[in-house]
DNA sequence: GGAGCTGTCCTATCGTGCTAGGACGGCGCC
DNA sequence: GGCGCCGTCCTAGCACGATAGGACAGCTCC
Protein backbone atom coordinates (compact mmCIF):
# COMPACT_ATOMS: atom_id res chain seq x y z
CA UNK A 1 0.00 0.00 0.00
CA UNK A 2 2.38 2.38 -0.74
CA UNK A 3 4.36 4.52 1.35
CA UNK A 4 3.54 4.96 5.15
CA UNK A 5 3.47 9.01 4.83
CA UNK A 6 1.70 9.96 1.99
CA UNK A 7 2.31 14.40 1.76
CA UNK A 8 1.26 16.34 -0.63
CA UNK A 9 1.75 20.30 -1.47
CA UNK A 10 0.11 22.72 -3.12
CA UNK A 11 2.48 25.65 -4.26
CA UNK A 12 -0.10 27.56 -4.39
CA UNK A 13 -1.57 27.18 -2.00
CA UNK A 14 -3.37 29.08 1.04
CA UNK A 15 0.59 28.64 3.44
CA UNK A 16 4.23 28.49 2.24
CA UNK A 17 5.43 24.48 1.29
CA UNK A 18 7.04 24.49 4.56
CA UNK A 19 4.48 24.76 6.74
CA UNK A 20 2.11 22.98 4.99
CA UNK A 21 4.68 20.30 5.11
CA UNK A 22 5.36 20.71 8.87
CA UNK A 23 1.83 20.67 9.86
CA UNK A 24 1.61 17.55 8.00
CA UNK A 25 3.81 15.67 9.55
CA UNK A 26 2.68 16.67 13.57
CA UNK A 27 -0.78 15.70 11.81
CA UNK A 28 0.95 12.32 10.76
CA UNK A 29 2.47 11.65 14.26
CA UNK A 30 -0.64 13.01 15.93
CA UNK A 31 -2.79 10.94 14.70
CA UNK A 32 -0.85 7.75 14.72
CA UNK A 33 0.21 7.09 11.05
CA UNK A 34 3.80 7.65 12.27
CA UNK A 35 4.85 6.41 15.58
CA UNK A 36 7.42 7.11 17.46
CA UNK A 37 11.07 5.73 16.34
CA UNK A 38 10.19 5.09 12.77
CA UNK A 39 12.02 6.63 9.98
CA UNK A 40 10.83 9.08 7.94
CA UNK A 41 11.89 9.55 3.73
CA UNK A 42 14.95 10.90 3.19
CA UNK A 43 15.18 14.91 2.40
CA UNK A 44 15.93 14.07 -1.65
CA UNK A 45 13.01 11.74 -1.87
CA UNK A 46 10.41 13.72 -0.11
CA UNK A 47 11.32 16.41 -2.24
CA UNK A 48 10.87 14.35 -5.53
CA UNK A 49 7.24 12.74 -3.89
CA UNK A 50 5.86 16.15 -3.14
CA UNK A 51 7.64 18.53 -5.98
CA UNK A 52 9.23 20.68 -3.50
CA UNK A 53 13.23 21.77 -2.86
CA UNK A 54 15.40 19.41 -0.86
CA UNK A 55 16.18 22.71 0.72
CA UNK A 56 12.34 22.99 2.15
CA UNK A 57 12.43 19.53 3.25
CA UNK A 58 15.48 19.43 4.80
CA UNK A 59 14.43 23.57 6.73
CA UNK A 60 11.51 21.73 7.64
CA UNK A 61 12.87 18.31 9.24
CA UNK A 62 15.36 20.78 11.30
CA UNK A 63 12.46 22.76 12.32
CA UNK A 64 10.76 19.62 13.67
CA UNK A 65 14.03 18.58 15.18
CA UNK A 66 13.87 21.91 17.36
CA UNK A 67 10.68 21.67 18.14
CA UNK A 68 11.64 17.50 19.56
CA UNK A 69 9.41 15.87 17.09
CA UNK A 70 11.90 14.56 15.12
CA UNK A 71 15.78 13.35 15.74
CA UNK A 72 18.32 13.53 13.44
CA UNK A 73 21.06 10.28 13.00
CA UNK A 74 23.83 11.70 10.94
CA UNK A 75 24.43 9.68 8.05
CA UNK A 76 21.25 7.59 8.66
CA UNK A 77 18.41 9.73 8.35
CA UNK A 78 15.20 11.47 10.52
CA UNK A 79 13.42 9.58 12.90
CA UNK A 80 10.36 10.37 15.19
CA UNK A 81 11.38 11.11 18.72
CA UNK A 82 9.84 9.33 21.54
CA UNK A 83 8.33 12.24 23.44
CA UNK A 84 6.89 13.41 19.44
CA UNK A 85 3.08 12.31 19.83
CA UNK A 86 2.37 14.42 23.01
CA UNK A 87 4.36 17.19 21.21
CA UNK A 88 2.05 16.59 18.34
CA UNK A 89 -1.39 16.32 19.77
CA UNK A 90 -0.75 19.62 21.61
CA UNK A 91 0.80 21.09 18.84
CA UNK A 92 -2.58 20.07 16.42
CA UNK A 93 -4.67 20.71 19.14
CA UNK A 94 -3.74 24.42 19.35
CA UNK A 95 -3.51 25.16 15.57
CA UNK A 96 -6.81 23.63 14.83
CA UNK A 97 -8.36 25.34 18.08
CA UNK A 98 -6.84 29.12 16.89
CA UNK A 99 -7.66 28.41 13.45
CA UNK A 100 -11.32 27.58 14.55
CA UNK A 101 -11.45 30.39 16.52
CA UNK A 102 -10.39 33.07 13.64
CA UNK A 103 -12.93 31.33 11.36
CA UNK A 104 -15.54 32.14 14.24
CA UNK A 105 -14.99 35.82 14.44
CA UNK A 106 -15.12 36.20 10.59
CA UNK A 107 -18.24 34.46 10.73
CA UNK A 108 -19.43 36.88 13.05
CA UNK A 109 -18.30 39.88 11.76
CA UNK A 110 -19.74 38.71 8.17
CA UNK A 111 -23.14 39.03 9.51
CA UNK A 112 -23.55 35.66 10.10
CA UNK A 113 -25.66 34.83 13.93
CA UNK A 114 -25.01 32.07 16.31
CA UNK A 115 -27.73 29.73 14.73
CA UNK A 116 -26.93 30.31 11.05
CA UNK A 117 -22.84 29.68 11.84
CA UNK A 118 -24.12 26.25 13.66
CA UNK A 119 -26.11 24.98 10.96
CA UNK A 120 -23.60 25.77 8.31
CA UNK A 121 -21.29 23.73 10.93
CA UNK A 122 -23.84 20.80 11.47
CA UNK A 123 -24.42 20.73 7.62
CA UNK A 124 -20.80 20.44 6.89
CA UNK A 125 -19.68 17.88 9.40
CA UNK A 126 -22.66 15.94 8.64
CA UNK A 127 -21.45 15.68 4.63
CA UNK A 128 -18.37 15.12 6.15
CA UNK A 129 -19.04 12.22 8.12
CA UNK A 130 -21.10 10.40 5.49
CA UNK A 131 -18.86 11.11 2.54
CA UNK A 132 -15.40 10.21 4.48
CA UNK A 133 -12.90 11.19 1.76
CA UNK A 134 -14.18 13.64 -0.46
CA UNK A 135 -9.95 14.95 -1.62
CA UNK A 136 -8.78 19.04 -1.21
CA UNK A 137 -5.51 18.48 1.82
CA UNK A 138 -5.39 21.75 2.31
CA UNK B 1 -18.62 56.66 16.68
CA UNK B 2 -15.81 57.23 14.56
CA UNK B 3 -15.75 56.15 11.13
CA UNK B 4 -18.28 53.63 9.37
CA UNK B 5 -16.34 51.07 8.72
CA UNK B 6 -12.98 49.83 10.37
CA UNK B 7 -10.65 48.01 8.63
CA UNK B 8 -7.10 47.20 10.28
CA UNK B 9 -4.66 44.68 8.42
CA UNK B 10 -2.09 42.65 9.56
CA UNK B 11 0.77 42.81 7.27
CA UNK B 12 2.41 38.83 8.32
CA UNK B 13 -1.59 37.17 8.59
CA UNK B 14 -2.09 34.70 6.88
CA UNK B 15 -2.65 36.24 3.70
CA UNK B 16 -1.85 38.86 1.90
CA UNK B 17 -2.94 42.70 3.01
CA UNK B 18 -4.93 42.31 -0.54
CA UNK B 19 -7.06 39.57 0.31
CA UNK B 20 -7.56 40.64 3.68
CA UNK B 21 -9.04 44.49 2.59
CA UNK B 22 -11.19 42.69 -0.01
CA UNK B 23 -12.74 40.31 2.59
CA UNK B 24 -13.23 43.10 4.91
CA UNK B 25 -15.24 44.85 2.82
CA UNK B 26 -17.09 42.41 1.02
CA UNK B 27 -18.03 40.85 4.81
CA UNK B 28 -18.76 44.33 5.66
CA UNK B 29 -21.39 44.60 3.24
CA UNK B 30 -23.01 41.26 3.83
CA UNK B 31 -23.41 42.43 7.35
CA UNK B 32 -24.62 45.48 6.29
CA UNK B 33 -22.38 47.41 8.06
CA UNK B 34 -22.07 48.78 4.41
CA UNK B 35 -25.49 49.69 2.56
CA UNK B 36 -25.34 49.92 -1.42
CA UNK B 37 -24.45 53.70 -2.21
CA UNK B 38 -22.75 54.46 0.24
CA UNK B 39 -19.02 55.86 0.02
CA UNK B 40 -16.46 54.32 1.09
CA UNK B 41 -13.33 55.75 2.01
CA UNK B 42 -10.49 57.33 -0.13
CA UNK B 43 -7.44 55.69 -1.79
CA UNK B 44 -5.45 57.35 0.28
CA UNK B 45 -7.73 58.10 3.61
CA UNK B 46 -7.99 53.79 4.02
CA UNK B 47 -4.05 53.63 3.22
CA UNK B 48 -3.17 55.90 6.18
CA UNK B 49 -5.64 54.00 8.53
CA UNK B 50 -4.70 50.53 7.48
CA UNK B 51 -1.08 51.19 7.34
CA UNK B 52 -1.04 49.98 3.76
CA UNK B 53 0.27 51.88 1.01
CA UNK B 54 -1.92 53.38 -1.17
CA UNK B 55 -0.99 51.14 -4.49
CA UNK B 56 -2.49 48.31 -2.76
CA UNK B 57 -6.07 49.73 -1.77
CA UNK B 58 -6.25 50.82 -5.12
CA UNK B 59 -5.52 47.32 -6.47
CA UNK B 60 -8.87 46.08 -4.23
CA UNK B 61 -10.88 49.00 -5.15
CA UNK B 62 -10.80 47.96 -8.86
CA UNK B 63 -10.91 44.50 -8.19
CA UNK B 64 -14.04 45.03 -6.43
CA UNK B 65 -15.31 46.98 -8.84
CA UNK B 66 -14.84 44.11 -11.77
CA UNK B 67 -16.78 41.35 -9.37
CA UNK B 68 -19.56 44.40 -9.34
CA UNK B 69 -19.43 45.05 -5.70
CA UNK B 70 -18.21 48.69 -6.49
CA UNK B 71 -18.96 51.10 -8.35
CA UNK B 72 -16.38 53.56 -9.35
CA UNK B 73 -17.24 57.55 -10.21
CA UNK B 74 -13.96 58.98 -11.77
CA UNK B 75 -13.19 62.64 -9.47
CA UNK B 76 -16.23 61.80 -6.80
CA UNK B 77 -15.12 58.28 -5.03
CA UNK B 78 -16.00 54.94 -4.98
CA UNK B 79 -19.59 53.86 -3.65
CA UNK B 80 -21.23 50.24 -3.36
CA UNK B 81 -22.88 49.16 -6.05
CA UNK B 82 -26.77 48.38 -6.05
CA UNK B 83 -26.70 44.59 -6.28
CA UNK B 84 -23.65 44.59 -3.91
CA UNK B 85 -25.46 42.80 -1.06
CA UNK B 86 -26.37 40.10 -2.74
CA UNK B 87 -23.45 39.50 -4.03
CA UNK B 88 -21.02 39.39 -0.91
CA UNK B 89 -23.90 37.40 0.61
CA UNK B 90 -22.97 34.75 -1.89
CA UNK B 91 -19.39 35.15 -1.93
CA UNK B 92 -19.37 35.36 2.08
CA UNK B 93 -21.50 32.05 2.59
CA UNK B 94 -18.99 30.73 -0.09
CA UNK B 95 -16.18 31.68 1.66
CA UNK B 96 -16.93 30.78 4.83
CA UNK B 97 -18.25 27.18 3.87
CA UNK B 98 -15.07 26.44 2.31
CA UNK B 99 -12.54 27.70 5.05
CA UNK B 100 -14.67 25.45 7.29
CA UNK B 101 -15.00 22.26 4.99
CA UNK B 102 -10.58 22.49 4.49
CA UNK B 103 -10.99 22.92 8.50
CA UNK B 104 -12.93 19.93 8.95
CA UNK B 105 -10.98 17.69 6.59
CA UNK B 106 -7.65 18.45 8.12
CA UNK B 107 -9.14 17.69 11.60
CA UNK B 108 -9.93 14.95 10.63
CA UNK B 109 -6.35 14.21 8.93
CA UNK B 110 -5.17 14.81 12.60
CA UNK B 111 -7.06 12.34 13.93
CA UNK B 112 -9.88 14.09 15.54
CA UNK B 113 -13.14 12.18 15.89
CA UNK B 114 -16.23 13.20 14.75
CA UNK B 115 -17.36 13.65 18.19
CA UNK B 116 -14.44 15.60 19.16
CA UNK B 117 -14.73 17.82 16.37
CA UNK B 118 -18.04 18.38 17.62
CA UNK B 119 -17.36 19.15 20.92
CA UNK B 120 -14.37 21.26 19.99
CA UNK B 121 -16.71 23.29 18.00
CA UNK B 122 -19.46 23.78 20.57
CA UNK B 123 -16.79 24.71 23.18
CA UNK B 124 -15.49 27.71 21.02
CA UNK B 125 -18.61 28.96 19.66
CA UNK B 126 -20.24 29.00 22.96
CA UNK B 127 -17.25 30.69 24.31
CA UNK B 128 -17.63 33.43 21.65
CA UNK B 129 -21.60 33.88 22.20
CA UNK B 130 -20.73 34.54 25.28
CA UNK B 131 -17.76 36.93 25.71
CA UNK B 132 -19.05 38.66 22.63
CA UNK B 133 -16.32 40.52 21.04
CA UNK B 134 -12.86 38.98 21.77
CA UNK B 135 -10.87 40.86 18.96
CA UNK B 136 -8.60 39.24 16.80
CA UNK B 137 -10.40 40.12 13.54
CA UNK B 138 -8.25 37.29 10.91
C1' DG C 1 -10.57 79.69 -13.18
C1' DG C 2 -8.22 77.71 -9.25
C1' DA C 3 -7.75 74.75 -5.19
C1' DG C 4 -8.52 70.39 -3.42
C1' DC C 5 -10.18 66.25 -3.64
C1' DT C 6 -11.02 61.72 -6.29
C1' DG C 7 -9.17 57.20 -8.76
C1' DT C 8 -5.60 55.70 -11.96
C1' DC C 9 -1.12 54.69 -13.79
C1' DC C 10 3.91 54.19 -14.00
C1' DT C 11 8.67 52.88 -12.61
C1' DA C 12 11.69 51.36 -9.11
C1' DT C 13 12.84 49.04 -4.86
C1' DC C 14 12.54 45.82 -1.13
C1' DG C 15 11.44 41.42 1.53
C1' DT C 16 10.26 36.86 1.73
C1' DG C 17 10.20 32.21 0.48
C1' DC C 18 11.07 28.74 -2.82
C1' DT C 19 14.11 27.10 -6.36
C1' DA C 20 18.58 25.56 -8.47
C1' DG C 21 22.90 23.32 -8.20
C1' DG C 22 26.85 22.12 -6.13
C1' DA C 23 30.01 20.74 -2.16
C1' DC C 24 31.07 18.85 2.35
C1' DG C 25 31.45 15.35 6.27
C1' DG C 26 29.11 11.33 8.59
C1' DC C 27 27.44 6.57 8.70
C1' DG C 28 26.24 1.71 6.92
C1' DC C 29 27.25 -2.04 4.15
C1' DC C 30 29.97 -4.90 1.16
C1' DG D 1 38.84 0.98 1.68
C1' DG D 2 35.11 2.21 -1.40
C1' DC D 3 30.45 3.06 -2.71
C1' DG D 4 26.02 4.92 -1.73
C1' DC D 5 22.95 7.24 0.88
C1' DC D 6 22.17 10.46 4.75
C1' DG D 7 21.52 15.59 6.51
C1' DT D 8 23.75 19.98 6.11
C1' DC D 9 25.48 24.18 4.14
C1' DC D 10 26.40 27.82 0.71
C1' DT D 11 25.69 30.99 -3.21
C1' DA D 12 22.55 32.55 -6.88
C1' DG D 13 18.44 33.42 -8.93
C1' DC D 14 13.49 33.90 -9.46
C1' DA D 15 8.50 35.08 -8.36
C1' DC D 16 5.25 37.53 -5.98
C1' DG D 17 3.37 41.10 -3.41
C1' DA D 18 3.84 45.30 -0.94
C1' DT D 19 6.07 49.64 -0.80
C1' DA D 20 7.74 54.36 -2.23
C1' DG D 21 7.09 58.41 -4.89
C1' DG D 22 5.60 60.88 -8.53
C1' DA D 23 2.41 62.35 -12.46
C1' DC D 24 -2.00 62.56 -14.79
C1' DA D 25 -7.16 63.48 -15.79
C1' DG D 26 -11.82 64.07 -13.83
C1' DC D 27 -15.14 66.08 -10.66
C1' DT D 28 -16.76 69.53 -7.01
C1' DC D 29 -17.03 73.65 -4.61
C1' DC D 30 -15.81 78.42 -4.00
Amino acid sequence: MGPKLSISVDPKGDSTPSEQLASQVRFAIASGVLAPGERLPSVRQLAVDALVNPNTVGKVWRELEREGVLETRPGDGVFVASGALSRCRAARDLELSERLRVWLADARRAGLSSDQVTELFERLARARSVTQRTGGQR
